[in-house]
RNA sequence: UGGGCCGUCGCCAAGCGGUAAGGCACUGGGUUUUGAUCCCAGCAUGCGCAGGUUCGAAUCCUGCCGGCCCAGCCA
């Protein structure tokens, strides 16, 4: 069996073209990407597409792709985003080649930029911070030079060994590059190159009180690394002469070629790890992996498969052109997948019990449900039927209208392979809200047809109310009620209340596996759902992963409307 | 209003001087014991706009218009 993606054209974009090239004009014969996070935070769903993309590359030219992670800022970096990161590149499906950290490289950093201050080509700035963007100037107005700029190289070569020795506090002095202060580029205005942070580090711990930064670190971690290709956002763009400067400066061991690409935006969703951050510290929701929330581990928690990220990273493509996509397309990834892997099952999120009169009482009967409709290889399971049922709420209707398909007085359906049942009789509770159903069912409809071959028009799902395992089910919409919650000044007005929906009664036929994890199921007629990470078989959780695509709630929106 | 980048169907996206792929969405039809899936059909005389070059332009040139990014000792 094929999966959807398999049939699909080969995946092209401008940054495989490039590398196409290369290899074939010879200028490499082995390449090698990387995916640098900073670990200050877990991935989200904009990294996937990253990654996707340097792995994926990688792979298709045979060539590597490194896990490096870009830490370098020791006030905001923890162990505990390091772990989640690993697990959920690996999760993906991909293999680094290596799984370095910028600070591996701390000695080989301090050594360049000794280096650079040898050629004259860095100074020990005093300035304050403040001083220091006073002097910066405008996107209109050159900066002005440093009173510091001009130090002799012995006395840079003293303070910047007394930086490192700790003899200064926080901001007191920093090393710049010594470029253009009248550069219309600003990055190229003297860049701070280090800075002085006495923070512990979560891997070098006190060993040092000054890091490198990003620009200056990133360009001479590649070359290190020997990478081919260094792809990045479209943010870094402008940084691009400075990564190429400290590389035609310095002698390196190459001079990998910086691309840059468009980051993923996704409607209704934000990809802002400190926004993230902020809903995870507020308690909003329930943590990183909150089946709600954009990260990688939120969405496999809510039951997404990794090969429908990455076939959705596949066909969303890689340009330069800043672009929204819309859910629909991840929507659509993950039905397909799932539609192809899902077992089908039976379960009634909001019961409501009807008895079949006619049906006797203590008898209990089994029918095989296929565990796919398409596919016979999924095998059946059976599903044990008695006089008393739940099915769902919403497959009742008292007064219905004609276009209406399911259960309502007088009416006929079918239970899903099992009886044609017409309703009989609507029992009230005395404020006037339907307690149960009394039907009746038709013998001879055994098996969900009937010798005189009438038809029914729906047919409904069931669950035998004394074999239904009771669970919890979380049914989930959208986090976001904003298209662009980017945008909001403040999250809190950005978030859907409704974003969260539990059925507290749901009713589960009796052949589901209740706290294996990443096994998805079809409850038929209501959507994907896997098992909880905290799912057990004393207290069943699921999580819904994704409705079906619903034709009939379009229909009834526009009868609404009329 | 300095610099960098980007504009092809509602949303993505191929196209690389020879006469507009594909996906999602949408619309219509068929199959169906999931109003699911699957199948079939429709969906840009048009490529931000205006000129120009050419036998021929989404592709080349010029000028406009619109959008995004940059003034952290963050990445």
């Amino acid at each position: 069996m094929n999966t959807p993606s398999e049939d699909r054209a080969p995946v092209t974009n401008f940054i495989r073209d490039i590398i196409a090239h290369d290899i074939k004009s010879g200028k490499h014969s082995h390449i090698i990407t990387r995916f640098p996070p900073e670990p200050n935070g877990y991935l989200h769903i904009g990294h996937a597409k990253s990654i996707c993309l340097n792995f994926g590359v990688a792979q298709d030219f045979n060539g590597d792709c490194n896990l490096r992670f870009d830490d370098t800022n020791p006030e905001k970096e923890e162990q505990e985003y390091i772990d989640s990161i690993r697990e959920d590149v690996a999760w993906l499906g991909f293999k680094w080649k290596s799984n370095p950290s910028a600070s591996d490289y701390f000695d080989q950093l301090y050594e360049y930029a000794v280096s650079l201050i040898n050629k004259g080509l860095a100074y020990v700035d005093s300035l304050s911070p403040d001083e220091m963007r006073a002097q910066r100037g405008t996107l209109t107005e050159p900066g002005t030079e440093s009173p510091y700029r001009n130090r002799s190289i012995e006395d840079n070569l003293d303070f910047f060994k007394r930086m490192k020795a700790g003899e200064f506090a926080d901001g007191e002095h920093a090393l710049r590059a010594k470029i253009d202060m009248a550069s219309p580029n600003i990055n190229l205005r003297d860049p701070v190159i280090y800075r002085i942070r006495h923070a512990t580090h979560h891997s070098t711990g006190d060993l040092w009180c000054i890091y490198p930064m990003y620009d200056f670190t990133h360009c001479l971690s590649d070359a290190i690394e020997g990478i081919t290709h260094s792809l990045c956002t479209l943010e870094f763009e402008d940084h691009r002469p400075l990564y190429d400067w400290f590389l035609d400066q310095l002698d390196t061991p190459c001079h990998p070629r910086q691309i840059e690409f468009a980051r993923l935006q996704l409607k209704y969703t934000l990809t802002s790890k400190r926004k993230l951050n902020q809903l995870v510290q507020e308690g909003i929701v329930d943590g990183w992996d909150d089946p709600r929330m954009p990260t990688i581990s939120g969405m496999r928690r809510r039951g997404f498969t990794p090969e429908s990220i990455r076939n959705f990273s596949d066909i969303i493509g890689v340009t330069k052109k800043d672009s929204m996509i819309e859910m629909g397309v991840l929507e659509n990834c993950l039905r397909e997948d799932l539609n192809v892997r899902a077992q089908r099952r039976m379960a009634v999120l909001n019961p409501l019990k009807i008895i079949i009169e006619n049906y006797p009482e203590d008898q209990v009967e089994y029918f095989d449900g296929k565990n796919h409709p398409q596919y016979p290889d999924f095998g059946t399971r059976k599903i044990p039927f008695s006089r008393e049922l739940y099915i769902e709420q919403e497959d009742f209707m008292e007064d219905a209208p004609r276009k209406f398909f399911r259960l309502a007085p007088g009416r006929e359906v079918r239970l899903r392979f099992a009886y044609y049942i017409t309703c009989q009789q609507v029992i009230k509770n005395e404020d006037g809200s339907i307690r149960e159903l009394i039907c009746s069912y038709d013998p001879e409809s055994r098996g969900g047809n009937t010798p005189d071959g009438r038809k029914v028009k729906g047919t409904i799902h069931w669950v035998s109310a004394a074999h239904a395992i009771d669970a919890e089910v979380r049914s989930y919409d959208r986090l976001f009620n904003v298209v662009n919650p980017a945008r909001a000044e403040d999250v809190h007005d950005t978030l859907n209340p409704k974003s969260l929906q539990i059925h507290p009664n749901g009713k589960l036929e009796p052949e589901i596996e209740t706290s294996r994890q990443p096994l998805a199921y079809q409850f038929e007629r209501l959507g994907y759902f896997i098992a909880d990470k905290h799912s057990s078989a004393e207290k069943p959780v699921f999580n819904r992963t994704m409705s079906l695509r619903d034709s009939w709630a379009k229909i009834e929106k526009e009868q609404d409307k009329n």
